[in-house]
DNA sequence: CATTAATCCTTAACATGTTAATTATTATCT
DNA sequence: AGATAATAATTAACATGTTAAGGATTAATG
């Protein structure tokens, strides 16, 4: 007997793995159509939602990491989707700016994308969707 | 307004995205001090809990699609730490075993990955620690 | 029995995840 | 000011995620 240990099919790590599957499956489906990744899409509606941010925001609130997102974000500016300006006062900095083609394509999809989003709120039941993203949230090392 | 979707504070594809970075982070921190990754200590957990498996089982368990298996498979068995033998009467297939090096590394951390999943299950509570993998269940495409 | 279809697995190609090293710029300290 | 430390971003190197194509083996079909 091993010590311990939960069975993989009720570890937490697997789950939220498992999950995850679950709720991209439609989105990628939904991206397929379009030009862009899972997380190039992230990218793009942290920026439609907050306007210009510096690189270490976008970072943080699109949960990537500083190396994925300088990739991210030149791909997208190679795809004319955003804008890279750097800071003038303190010219380490970037700052990352959705232009209005990526606006465009934000909301092309943004029906769709909702209506995945109310999807899965109606299998889970409100309460239920409400109350599972505050055990998420708990989890959360970042959150603020 | 755009059109119903939710701020990304409330999504739940990065709700679990964020979710996972805060459970993976002890489990990472535990096995820097090994010579494997997160999921090729997965493989090897679902290997000690289920014995032999033939790949197409192990990919499903691990949630493991069939090409990062493959590539994980032939590391794993560089290290010694999972055999891989063709099943003789359809060769097509293959079966894949831990070896005793195998179950010796699984052993060393079982008890450090028990305590990691105790210690989750405290911060939750008992009781929202099996809600949440019941309600994470439910988004999972592959539950049998 | 030959052809085709289906299955299992691998390989390819590209994007991302992850950790460490590196560069460029700014802040600090003497 | 000059050396040093700290910060922002990039690059490097390798593993994995993801989709598509390819190779080997077996099953199904005429």
């Amino acid at each position: 007997m091993k010590k311990g240990l939960p069975p993989t099919s009720r570890s937490l790590p697997i789950a939220l793995i498992r999950a995850r599957e679950g709720v991209m499956a439609p989105i990628r489906h939904m991206l397929s159509e379009t030009d862009i990744t899972e997380q190039q899409w992230r990218v793009l509606r942290v920026l439609d939602d907050n306007g210009a941010l510096d690189t270490k925001t976008l970072a943080d609130r699109s949960s990537l990491l500083f190396p994925s997102l300088t990739r991210i974000a030149s791909t997208l500016r190679d795809k004319g989707l955003v804008t890279q300006t750097r800071d003038t006062k303190d010219r380490r900095r970037q700052i990352i700016e959705i232009t209005a083609l990526g606006k465009q394509l934000i909301d092309e999809n943004a029906e769709q994308a909702a209506q995945i989003a109310a999807d899965f709120e109606t299998l889970l039941g409100s309460q239920n969707y409400e109350t599972l993203l505050d055990l998420l949230e708990i989890l959360d090392p970042n959150k603020d």
